[in-house]
Order: structure tokens, then C-alpha cells, then sequence
DNA sequence: TCGAGAATTGTTTTT
DNA sequence: CAATTCTCGA
């Protein structure tokens, strides 16, 4: 039946057949993983296992749904089995049971923005400074504490500096005002599901008891929070199956601890591990590569894939000057050999968002046809933003956030002033913003906007009783009317604007797909679904266009040819990366690399420039250390002699006489003296400073080919790209930048940093 | 209250 | 060089 529809080979077969007890499957890249979950899924609900007792676990939206579909194909009750995201599971899982941790049934789910948001008023609520308390850095920290599951309690009985103490008082304050807006942020929704089982025994013994048959997969990415849900709910039946691969553990930014697939035989002593080792998806000579770059990691389980199809064609190195032939290059590179790879088949991928740029510049000019996934999210988009606040707000009357953003869009008359003063009153009583606008007329000062305030409780209050009745299509209609929020936006005849109204028809028709159903929680699941949308999770395959992404979205995808573009060292691995000199982060990029191998399954080719523009400059940079380590009889070096090579530049560097340009530099080796060097201008100036390590770091750029600032001394004549030429009237020092006070002959006086003025010598 | 221009700041990667 | 925040005049 489904052993023999599926052909599978025989560790396959024994990882669909191990139905009972913990399992760990060490599936390496394109080994037939998916086919093989699919497969065991079928397998169990052959078995006699009911669908809804089956849970599966998957990364990305987008692999739930190919997943899910696939399971319909192979048996018959196959769609009702629970596949999901944790994200989703979880906020499915919360809704029926937020309230016993102190939430409505309706709360919203705040994303990054959001996020930023509420921080930026506690702060300035708490009166911190907000140089020192900088809110990404504290929301940064405030997650890592949520995916290692401290609370608050803990992190405020642990935290032992002065510093630490005010950052417990900010998670604190910040958790405060989510619980009060009746908000989660992503975080939330894995830590309250924890804790909801873990303070309700009823309600873990009915998801203990409903989810009999647990999966995993990607759980080399999973976090600790992540791995206490699982095994919470896996405890007592063990039927707990987990896939993953640690050569592709790179999400160790955002809590993943891959130690979760290191140690799983630990966790769970009885487990089995089934290893699945032969790749189906790629030639011999990709799988060589990418085989000898990941072979260069230390702290990994030893493996090797192989693959029984042809070595099939080298993978090709090409180097550039500049940025922008590198991405001509890649374009002029996909049309020619269109006939044999259609557009639809090839991605270009990248390490950071940022690279996208050049290459949509080049793409457009030359027509060729691209889908760019990461950077802004539809959902994201100012108006669909806008909109989607109006809704939220609708649903969820205490959402402070929310109210904040939509309140004066379009305007009508309350401004910061009135708000701060509506605020004052609700912090004083505990009442969200709207319940405190709901009185105005007893908050003092508030004059003339207390009865625009009048009308706006009066709008929102109205589209509320009208959702009780509405579908969600048409309540964004009724929304978008009321709200005067389309008035205001066909006023403008801007192509702007026409791109604005294209995307709220859009997010219209999402609503009607969404269904006609009527009422507050349909709406409350819309917005859910909406905040949980990855950009991965929308893209078709079938479109004819060339796919722009990040190294990081393209896990879990294939193509038949791949562009890694931007190969070099300091951007990939970043420059973070080789100064902080941590072997660990080191590992990490290379194993984001060895992902980017391996979604390659006939043709590689791999770019990159020795100049490019990084933060609005120029800079310098030598040959990825990574394209060094693919062994050399799987790599044709076609375009060669336009950049260094690290080899080649160390040689060079050894020379005595190599650094008498430098400045100050030669007789200060060390780098962690560089804090007050006397020079900014070039990007050593970013980077360095207090972290330095006392190793010696690797090595930068190579500085020689381009103009080099070596000191600025006041007085001295520059040249900036925006205000031409001036003298230097003072310099100062400032963190680990110089601030520059010029005297411009056509400006007059500026005071600029010296590392993003782009200045150059008269 | 609001908008425009000035000043200030800043870099991975994402659910 | 952006993108975002701040300041000031109306």
C-alpha cells in the first residue's frame, strides 16, 4: 500500500514503519524528507489512527500546505490531520484557552512593528534613556529570555547589574502593557501555550490525549520553549518523531538551540535514529561541494550524503568589480541559458535584504522577470497596515497600539497632544486608550478634540456592532468607508497612491477567499492568519520568474539552478561574524552556506564583487573563504583576477613595506587599541571598538585600491559627496565613530560622522 | 495641530 | 546613503 505506492528506499521505509516511541530522523538535505513524512502520516492513518489525533509540525506555512495536500492525495481522511506551524498551533491551541491566563479570546498578535511600538513607550513611560536602552537591543533581549523561557520572576531575581536590573524592569513594564492591550507578541504565543499546559493540568491532558502522534520537523531549529511544548505533550505516549538536520541549523539568532537534535537520545533514552544519507535532489559535483564546505565545521554529528546520479557540471566561481556587474552578469547569465533553465527555475540567492537592491535595479532595467521574497511583507505595508489596525482595533477595543497608529489616519483632529493627555488619564486608571476616550468629557485640558474624540469612540464602536453581522469582506468595505479612509486616499492621484488602493482591493479579495462567515471571530482568525503570513509561505511555484531571497527563506526549497551572489568575505560571512572571532557564529554562516548549496539540483553558480556600496560606501572586499573551501575539482574558476583571495592577500600584507600607507595602524597591531584610532573614515571604523577580540582578527578588505583616509586633522581639506568641499574646523571622538564639525565653502558649517559622510581627499 | 526641512542614526538573518 | 526622528514656523 503505501510502502509500495511511494517507493521508498529502505531507511525510509523504516522511518514511515517505527510508528511507536521516540524517534529522530537525521534527514540531510534533499534525502526525501517530505516524502517520507508524508508517507509515515499516511502510514498511521492505515494503521486505524484516527487523522485528529495526529499533529505535524512544519516550518513555514507554505510546507504545511504542500504537506497537507499531499497527505489528502495519499489517504482518505488525510486532510483532516492538524498540520501547522508552531506559531499557528499554538494561537489555535490559545484560543480556546487564552482566558485562563488572564486574555480575551480576541487578543491580537503583535508583530515587530508593533513590537516597537509598545517598547518605545516604556522607555520613555519608565523615563529610561533611550540611548542606553536602545528598544531593538531590549526587545532583542527580552526575546532571547522568552525563548529560553526565564520569566519574569527569574529574570528579575537573577539579574545582577545595575543594567540588568532596569532590563528586567522594562520586560516587566513591557509584558504589563501587552497584558493590558490584550496582546501577544510572536514570542507570547509559544510561552503562554507553555504555560497554559503547564499551570492547567486539564488542559494538557486533553491535548496530551487528542495529539497521540506527534511530528517535528526542522527541529534543529526548534527552541527551548518549542521543546518543552513538545515534550509536555509527548511525555507520557513518547510518540514523538522529529526530523532535522544539524548542518542546517542557522537560526541560532532567534533562540534555536541545536543541541535540542544534538541531545535527543537524551532527552528521550528510548529513542531510535534512523538516518537518511542518499540525496536525490542534487548532482555529484553540488553534493561534493557542499560536502567538503560543511566538512570544515567541528561541533557536528559526522555524516556524509551521497547520491547515486551523475557528477553532472562543476559549479562555476565568477568574480566582478563591482556590485552592479555582478548582478548584469547574473541577469545577461539567466537569459542565455533560458532554453535550458526557463526563469521559473532559477533563484538568486543572498545573505542580507539589502543585496536584493542592486539586483531589482538590473532585473527591471533588463525586463527580466523576478519575484523578490523577505523584505517587506504585503501585510506590512503601510496601508494594508493601517487598515488591518482598523480591524484589529474592531475586534480587540483594548488594543493601545493599534489605536495609536489608526487614530489621526486619515487626520481628524487628534493629534499627539490630545492623545498624551487621553493616555495620562487611562494610565492613571487602568483603562485602555479607547474605554479612556469613552469618557473625554472628563479629562481635563482636553477642549475642542474632545468631541472628534467623541466621534471616533462613536466610528469604532459602530463598526463593531456592524461586525457582528458582517463577513470580514464586508466589514473592510464598511471600514474603508466610514473611516474616511478611502475618501482621503482617492483624493491623492499619485501612482503611490493608485499602488496603495491596489493593495487594499488585494487585501479584500484575501478577505473574500477567507470565507463569508459572519462575526467577531472569524474576523479575530482573519487577523491572526494575517500576522502569522511568512513571505516564503506566498510564493507559486508555476509563475516564470526568477526568485530573489535570502540564504535564509530558501530553506526547504529547491531549484534547478541556483546564483549565490555576494560571496564575499565580510558580507558572507559577515564581518560581525569574523571580528567577534566566535567559532561557533562562524560555524552557523557556514552552515547557511551549505543550505544555499544544496538547493541546487543540476547547475550552481556562485559571485561575487570586490567593490560594493555597504551603509552608502564603498567598500572592499576579498573572495568568500567559503568558495576556498569547495573542494577545487568541483568548482571551475571562469572569471577570475578581479579580486583577492584572502591567500593572496595575506602574502601580500606579509611584505614590510605593505602597510606604510596605513597611517597610525602599523604601529598599533593590535586591533583592540583601536578604539581611539585616529582615523574613521573607512569601514574599520564599524565593528571594532570594545568587543574586539584580543586574537589577531582575520583580515579586512584589502584598503590599497581605493582613496584612503588615513587621519583627519582639523584643518585639513575634504571633499563630501553631498556638500563638496570644506575644512575641518573640529574632530571629535564619538563611540566608534569621529564626529566631524566642516566648515563647507558652498554649506557652510556641518557637523557630520565621519564613516557615512563618504569623504575624500581634495 | 501639522507639515516640511533639518538633524540624527544605523546594518544580518525571521515567526 | 537612506530611513527615521526632531524642530520649528504657520
Amino acid at each position: 500500500m503505501i510502502l509500495q505506492d511511494m517507493s521508498l528506499n529502505p531507511p525510509q521505509q523504516e522511518a514511515v514503519v517505527a510508528t511507536e516511541g521516540p524517534l529522530l530522523i537525521l534527514a540531510g538535505a534533499g534525502s526525501g524528507k517530505t516524502r517520507t513524512l508524508t508517507a509515515r502520516v499516511a502510514y498511521l492513518l492505515e494503521q486505524g489512527i484516527r487523522p485528529w489525533n495526529i499533529l505535524a509540525i512544519t516550518f513555514t506555512n507554505k510546507a504545511a500546505e504542500e504537506m497537507r495536500s499531499r497527505v489528502r492525495a495519499s489517504a482518505p481522511e488525510g486532510d483532516k490531520v492538524w498540520v501547522a506551524t508552531f506559531h499557528s498551533t499554538c494561537l489555535r491551541i490559545l484560543r480556546s484557552g487564552a482566558d485562563r491566563l488572564g486574555y480575551g479570546k480576541d487578543f491580537s498578535i503583535y508583530d515587530t512593528d508593533d513590537s516597537r511600538v509598545l517598547m518605545r513607550r516604556v522607555i520613555k513611560e519608565l523615563d529610561f534613556d533611550p540611548k542606553q536602552f536602545r528598544e531593538r537591543e531590549m526587545l532583542r533581549q527580552i526575546s532571547a529570555m522568552k525563548n529560553k523561557m526565564i520569566s519574569l520572576a527569574e529574570s528579575e531575581v537573577t539579574a545582577a547589574s545595575f543594567r540588568e536590573k532596569r532590563i528586567a524592569r522594562i520586560y516587566q513594564e513591557y509584558q504589563r502593557r501587552l497584558m493590558l492591550a490584550n496582546a501577544m507578541d510572536f514570542d507570547d504565543l509559544l510561552l503562554n501555550t507553555v504555560k497554559l499546559f503547564e499551570e492547567n493540568e486539564d488542559i494538557l491532558a486533553y491535548w496530551r490525549n487528542r495529539f497521540r502522534y506527534i511530528l517535528i520537523d526542522e527541529y534543529q531549529d526548534t527552541n527551548p520553549a518549542q521543546f518543552r511544548f513538545a515534550e509536555l505533550l509527548a511525555r507520557e505516549h513518547r510518540n514523538l518523531c522529529v526530523v532535522g538536520d544539524d548542518d542546517q541549523s542557522i537560526y541560532r539568532f532567534r533562540g534555536a538551540e541545536i543541541r535540542n537534535i544534538l541531545g535527543f537520545e537524551k532527552d528521550f533514552p528510548e529513542s531510535r535514529v534512523i538516518r537518511l544519507e542518499q540525496n536525490y535532489r542534487s548532482t555529484g559535483h553540488i553534493l561534493g561541494a557542499a560536502n567538503g564546505v560543511i566538512a570544515h565545521n567541528r561541533s557536528r554529528r559526522e555524516k556524509t550524503l551521497w547520491t547515486s546520479q551523475e557528477p553532472g557540471e562543476k559549479l562555476i566561481w565568477r568574480e566582478y568589480e563591482e556590485a552592479r556587474e555582478e548582478a548584469r552578469g547574473i541577469a545577461r547569465d539567466i537569459v542565455k541559458e533560458r532554453d535550458r533553465f526557463p526563469y521559473g527555475d532559477c533563484a538568486v540567492l543572498y545573505r542580507t535584504n539589502a543585496q536584493s537592491r542592486v539586483l531589482e535595479e538590473v532585473f527591471v532595467a533588463q525586463g527580466l522577470p523576478y519575484r523578490l521574497i523577505g523584505g517587506i511583507n504585503f501585510y506590512e505595508r503601510r496601508e494594508v497596515k493601517d487598515l488591518l489596525s482598523y480591524l484589529r482595533l474592531i475586534a480587540n477595543p483594548r488594543d493601545d497600539v493599534s489605536l495609536r497608529r489608526i487614530v489621526n489616519v486619515p487626520r481628524r483632529g487628534i493629534g499627539d497632544s490630545s492623545l498624551e493627555r487621553v493616555a495620562a488619564y487611562s494610565d492613571a486608571r487602568g483603562l485602555s486608550l479607547l474605554e479612556a476616550m469613552d469618557q473625554a468629557e472628563q479629562i481635563p485640558d482636553l477642549k475642542r478634540a474632545a468631541g472628534k474624540i467623541r466621534e471616533f469612540v462613536d466610528l469604532i464602536s459602530g463598526l463593531r456592532m456592524e461586525a457582528l453581522s458582517l463577513s470580514v469582506e464586508a466589514l473592510i468595505e464598511r471600514t474603508l468607508h466610514k473611516s474616511g479612509y478611502y475618501e482621503s486616499l482617492n483624493e491623492e492621484d499619485s501612482i503611490e497612491a493608485e499602488a496603495r488602493r491596489e493593495n487594499l482591493q488585494e487585501l479584500v479579495n484575501k478577505a473574500a477567499d477567507f470565507g463569508g462567515e459572519v462575526g467577531l471571530e472569524p474576523l479575530s482568525q482573519f487577523l491572526s492568519e494575517a500576522s502569522l503570513v511568512a513571505d516564503v509561505d506566498e510564493l507559486e511555484s508555476g509563475e516564470g520568474k526568477v526568485v530573489l531571497m535570502t540564504l535564509h527563506s530558501a530553506k526547504g526549497l529547491e531549484f534547478p539552478k541556483v546564483y549565490m551572489a555576494g560571496m564575499e568575505q565580510q558580507l558572507f560571512p559577515g564581518d560581525r561574524v569574523l571580528f567577534s572571532g566566535d567559532e561557533a557564529e562562524l560555524e552557523e554562516e557556514r552552515r547557511l552556506c551549505y543550505v544555499g548549496i544544496t538547493r541546487a539540483m543540476k547547475k550552481l553558480i556562485l559571485s561575487g564583487a570586490a567593490r560594493r556600496m555597504v551603509n552608502g560606501q564603498f567598500s572592499t572586499h576579498l573572495i568568500s573563504q567559503f568558495v576556498d573551501e569547495i573542494p577545487a575539482e568541483h568548482i571551475i574558476r571562469e572569471r577570475q583576477g578581479l579580486m583577492m583571495s584572502r591567500a593572496r592577500y595575506e602574502e601580500k600584507r606579509d611584505r614590510a613595506d605593505y602597510f606604510s600607507g596605513f597611517g597610525r595602524r602599523e604601529s598599533r597591531p593590535d586591533y583592540d587599541t583601536m578604539g581611539d584610532r585616529p582615523f574613521g573614515a573607512d569601514n574599520f571604523s564599524r565593528g571594532f571598538g570594545k568587543k574586539a577580540p584580543s586574537a589577531p582578527a582575520p583580515s579586512p578588505a584589502a584598503k590599497e585600491e581605493k582613496p584612503l583616509m588615513t587621519e583627519f586633522a582639523v584643518g585639513d581639506r575634504v571633499v563630501s559627496r553631498r556638500f563638496g568641499a570644506g575644512t575641518l574646523a573640529q574632530v571629535e571622538e564619538q563611540g566608534q565613530d569621529l564626529l566631524l564639525t566642516v566648515d563647507f565653502d558652498k554649506y557652510g558649517r556641518k557637523v557630520l560622522m565621519a564613516a557615512y559622510a563618504g569623504f575624500t581627499r581634495e
